[in-house]
DNA sequence: CTGAATCCCTCGCGATACTG
DNA sequence: CAGTATCGCGAGGGATTCAG
């Protein structure tokens, strides 16, 4: 819970009896706050990939960033990331349990996005 | 679609047959970008509200920030906007139909964030 | 009550180059 | 292949003031 200490005045739409609690809704949103998190997680979802392999489906994020938001994503324990001590360099990144219970988000999301895009297609 | 010229090459994920379409993971991350904007779409949930009323269950957003994410989701149609003639103002916002689509995935969201923070609690 | 207008600054993000 | 290291820009965000 290190990195989440949400004021819990952040937020009062969670009318928790306990003061200092964490909005879950300002954790969510914190937890997938940046601009490639979702669409990493997402890559994820059908099994463990290699960096090279997310890269080359995410065009346009560059190495830095790359590695940036799967820090940030490791440290939120949502991701795991595994090295192989090979050469040339080998590492895996996959969902752990708790990146793995974010999954029906995901496809709710992407439930949505279509319907979005299909609706405004349809004015 | 004004807002959402989405280059295809942005995300390999849903392969779609044709070139430059939008991705749905990718549409998502862009409408809910925004530090309080998925807080501001929970609260509606329960029917509109006034300015201030959000204003006040997000007790640590400013004035400027709530009105310029409020526009921001206004543009993309997924809250409605009414003002009422009287003195003092009275603005109104709520959900419109394309916004409350995206109540599942809200919902999912929450879930997840109480699962989170149980399963870090547990440990 | 609900804004708009300013000023200002952090930091998210990108471009580029270098390493084991 | 999978990273770090630097530099720097610009948007997102915050504090304050003014207005209808």
């Amino acid at each position: 819970m290190e990195k989440f200490i949400i004021e819990h005045k952040d937020c009062y739409i969670d009318d928790d009896t306990s003061p200092h609690e964490v909005c879950p809704m300002v954790l969510v949103q914190k937890i997938l706050s940046g601009k490639w998190k979702i669409l990493i997680l997402w890559y994820l979802v059908n099994g463990p990939l290699r960096f090279s392999d997310i890269k080359r489906n995410l065009p346009n994020v560059t190495q830095k960033m790359l590695t940036n938001q799967l820090r940030s994503l490791e440290e939120d324990n949502l991701i795991y990331r595994k090295v192989y001590p090979v050469v040339p360099p080998k590492v895996e990144y996959g969902l752990t349990e708790i990146g793995n219970k974010i999954i029906p988000v995901l496809k709710t999301m992407h439930d949505y996005g279509q319907e979005y895009i299909s609706d405004i297609k349809n004015e």
